[in-house]
DNA sequence: GTTCTTAAAA
C-alpha cells in the first residue's frame, strides 16, 4: 500500500517535470529525465503517454517505437483515457496514417471537443480538407460546442479546398457563438484564409481590426499580398511591419519578398531587402540559412545570376537547398554545365541529392542541351539514391530529348511512362514539335493535351505557330477559328524594363510613352542596318504573318523591342547591363534583333520570358537559338 | 495535473 502510494506520487512529479522541460523545449533533459524514470522501474501511466508521445515526436522517433507504447497502452487499460487517445489519433495522423486515427477515433465512445478538433485538424493537415470540413459538419450536428482551436483548424481545410463561403460561415459563426474575443491565432487564420482563397478586402479587413499582431499574422499578410499579385501593397506592408513591431521580421517574411521580388524581376526591391538583411544584427543569432537560400533564388530569377554566384560562393554553411537553388538558377540561364558542376562539387561536401535537386538537374540539362548527361543523372538517381521519379522528373526528360531535336526518342520515352503522361508532358512535346517543325507529331500531342483541358489556350497558340512555321496558312485559320469559337484570346504581350528606379511596362502598339515616336523611329533605323549587316529576320515566322491581321490577332506585339528601344533612348553611351522581361515567349525575330543590337552597342542584354533566361552578348545568346 | 491552433526558402 506505501509503495504503491509512493510510486504513484513519483509518477506524478515526474510528469509535471517532463512536461515542463517538453514546454521549454529541452529535448535532451526530457529524454534523459524519462530515461532514468523508466531505468528506476517506472511505468508510464495515462498522465505520462501523451507528454511521452510528444516527446517521441520532437525527438523523431520512428513509427514502430510508438506503435509499441500504443501496445502498453491497451494492455493498461490507458485508452479509456480520451487523453491518451487523442495523443494517439495525433500521432497516427502525424505519419500520414489517417485510417488508423479515424479507427481510434470510431472506437472512442464518448468524444469530447479536443477528439472532434485534433480529426478536423489531421485530416486537413494530410491535404484531406473535403474530411476535415465533413467532420466539423459532423460535430455541430452532434451538438458538440466548437473552441477557437476547432474553427482554426477548420479553416485551414477552407484554405485548402479555396472554398471562401464557408470560411465566411465559420466567421460568422465564430462571432454569433462569441468565440472571437481577441485571439491572435484565430484571427491570424481568417486573414490567411481569406487570402489565400483570393479575398484580400477581408484579408485586410480583419487584419485591420486586430489589436494585437504576431510575425505570423504578418506574414500571412504580406503573402497573401505577394501571392495575389499585388507587389506594391506587399512592401508597404513590409515597412509597416518593421515600424509597427520595432523588431526583426523573421525568416519566412523575408523569404515571401524575396519570393515576390524573383517573381517579378524586381532586383531594386531584392537588393533593398538583402541590404536590410546585411545591417540587421540578425547575423549574430541566426544561421541565415533561409535568408542567404532566399536571396540566391531571388538573384537567380531576376536575372541577375551574377549575384546569385557570388552570395553562393560566399555562404558557409551550404545545405541541400543553398545547392539546389544554384543548381536550378544556373539552369534557368542555360548554364547546362556549371549546374552539373555544382552537383559534383555537392557530393564532395557530402551532401546527398533529393528528388527536388534531380528536378532542377535535368531541368538544366535540356535548357543546356546534355542529353548523355541527363540521362545518366537520371539512371543515377534511381540506382544511386534509390529516388523514384515522379512526373516532374519524367517532364525533364521528355523535355530534355525534344528540345535537342530527338523527338521521336521524347515520343517513346512518353510511351514507356510507368504513369499517364500529364497535360504539361503533351505540351512541352507540342513546343518542341514547334521548333522542329514536326506537324504529325505535333497534332498528336495537341490532340492528347486538350483531351486533358479543351481550354488550354497555350496549346491553340503553339499549333497554330507551328502551322504558320510550316506554311500550312489555312490550318492555321481553322486553329484562330476553333479559338474564336470556344472565346479563347491569346494572352496580351506585355514585356518590361527598369530605368533609373522605375519600371515601364510596354503593351502591344504601345503609343502612351512620350517617348513613342522616337522609339518607333528608332526601330526602323536599326532594322534597316540589321538588314543591311545581313543579319535575317524570319520572315516565315508566325508572329509576324500574324501581325498583318491587325491588333487582336496580334500574338507577339515586339513588346521587348519597344522596351529595348526606350533603354536605348534613355541612356545612351551607358554601358550596363540591360534587362527585360516579357510575359510571353520571345519571337524569332526578336531573338534576331536583340543579337544584333549586343553586338553594335557591344552591351550586355539579358531578356526573360516565362521559360528561360537569354544572355545577349557579342551578337550571339546562350540559348544558342532553341528555346 | 494533461490532449487540439495560424505563416515558412529549392
Amino acid at each position: 500500500m506505501l509503495a504503491h502510494s509512493i510510486k504513484r506520487s513519483s509518477c506524478y512529479s515526474f510528469n509535471s517535470t517532463l512536461r515542463t522541460l517538453l514546454k521549454s523545449g529541452n529535448l535532451e533533459k526530457a529524454r534523459h529525465h524519462f530515461v532514468q524514470f523508466r531505468d528506476q522501474g517506472f511505468l508510464p501511466d495515462n498522465y505520462t503517454i501523451p507528454s511521452l508521445l510528444k516527446l517521441l515526436h520532437d525527438l523523431h522517433q520512428t513509427l514502430h517505437y510508438r506503435e509499441n507504447i500504443h501496445s502498453f497502452a491497451i494492455k493498461n487499460g490507458h485508452l479509456k483515457d480520451i487523453f491518451v487517445t487523442t495523443g494517439f489519433v495525433e500521432m497516427y495522423f502525424g505519419f500520414g496514417y489517417v485510417a488508423s486515427s479515424r479507427q481510434l477515433f470510431d472506437e472512442t465512445p464518448i468524444k469530447d471537443v479536443v477528439l472532434w478538433t485534433a480529426m478536423v485538424s489531421g485530416f486537413s493537415h494530410n491535404g484531406l480538407g473535403d474530411l476535415s470540413v465533413n467532420f466539423f459538419a459532423q460535430m455541430v450536428g452532434e451538438g458538440v460546442k466548437p473552441n477557437r482551436i476547432t474553427l482554426t483548424s477548420v479553416l485551414a481545410a477552407c484554405s485548402q479546398l479555396m472554398v471562401p463561403k464557408l470560411g465566411r460561415s465559420v466567421h460568422g459563426f465564430s462571432i454569433r457563438n462569441g468565440i472571437f474575443n481577441p485571439d491572435v491565432v484565430l484571427e491570424t487564420a481568417f486573414v490567411d484564409m481569406y487570402a489565400k482563397c483570393g479575398n484580400l478586402t477581408y484579408s485586410t479587413k480583419v487584419f485591420d481590426r486586430m489589436r494585437d499582431r504576431n510575425s505570423v499574422t504578418w506574414n500571412a499578410i504580406i503573402t497573401g499580398h505577394a501571392n495575389n499579385q499585388f507587389p506594391e501593397p506587399t512592401f508597404r506592408l513590409f515597412r509597416e511591419m518593421i515600424y509597427e513591431n520595432l523588431r526583426e521580421p523573421e525568416s519566412s517574411v523575408l523569404a515571401s519578398l524575396l519570393q515576390v521580388c524573383g517573381g517579378t524581376s524586381d532586383l531594386r526591391h531584392g537588393r533593398e531587402i538583402h541590404g536590410y538583411v546585411t545591417r540587421s544584427c540578425r547575423n549574430m543569432n541566426s544561421d541565415m540559412m533561409v535568408e542567404n537560400n532566399a536571396l540566391i533564388d531571388m538573384y537567380a530569377k531576376a536575372g541577375d545570376l551574377n549575384s546569385a554566384v557570388l552570395l553562393f560562393e560566399n555562404v558557409k554553411n551550404k545545405n541541400l537547398v543553398t545547392w539546389t537553388t544554384m543548381i536550378s538558377g544556373y539552369g534557368m540561364h542555360g548554364l547546362g554545365t556549371e549546374a552539373v558542376e555544382a552537383f559534383s562539387a555537392m557530393k564532395k561536401t557530402g551532401i546527398t541529392p533529393d528528388g527536388v535537386t534531380f528536378i532542377a538537374l535535368l531541368s538544366a540539362c535540356s535548357h543546356g542541351r546534355l542529353v548523355d548527361e541527363g540521362l545518366q543523372l537520371y539512371m543515377s538517381m534511381q540506382r544511386d539514391y534509390k529516388i523514384e521519379p515522379e512526373m516532374k522528373h519524367f517532364a525533364c526528360m521528355v523535355d530534355i530529348y525534344a528540345r535537342s531535336g530527338l523527338l521521336d526518342q521524347a515520343f517513346s520515352f512518353i510511351k514507356k511512362m510507368p504513369v499517364e503522361p500529364s497535360e504539361f508532358i503533351w505540351a512541352s512535346l507540342l513546343s518542341s514539335c514547334r521548333t522542329y517543325k514536326n506537324v504529325v507529331l505535333g497534332e498528336r500531342a495537341t490532340e492528347k493535351a486538350l483531351a486533358f483541358n479543351q481550354y488550354n489556350t497555350g496549346v491553340y497558340i503553339l499549333l497554330s505557330q507551328l502551322y504558320a512555321d510550316s506554311g500550312q496558312w489555312e490550318d492555321f485559320s481553322k486553329v484562330r477559328l476553333v479559338m474564336k469559337d470556344l472565346g479563347l484570346k491569346p494572352t496580351t504581350a506585355q514585356s518590361w524594363v527598369e530605368v533609373e528606379r522605375k519600371i515601364y511596362v510596354f503593351a502591344v502598339r504601345d503609343n502612351m510613352n512620350p517617348y513613342s515616336e522616337k522609339m518607333y523611329k528608332l526601330l526602323e533605323t536599326l532594322t534597316e542596318t540589321m538588314h543591311k549587316e545581313g543579319f535575317v529576320a524570319y520572315r516565315s515566322s508566325g508572329c509576324h504573318d500574324i501581325t498583318k491581321e491587325g491588333k487582336e490577332g496580334n500574338l507577339c506585339g515586339h513588346t521587348e523591342k519597344l522596351a529595348l528601344a526606350f533603354v536605348l533612348i534613355k541612356s545612351e553611351g551607358h554601358r550596363g547591363v540591360t534587362r527585360i522581361g516579357k510575359n510571353l515567349r520571345v519571337c524569332k525575330d526578336c531573338h534576331v534583333f536583340f543579337k544584333f543590337i549586343s553586338k553594335i552597342k557591344d552591351c550586355d542584354i539579358i531578356l526573360k520570358d516565362p521559360n528561360r533566361y537569354h544572355h545577349f552578348k557579342r551578337g550571339n545568346c546562350n540559348c544558342c537559338d532553341l528555346w
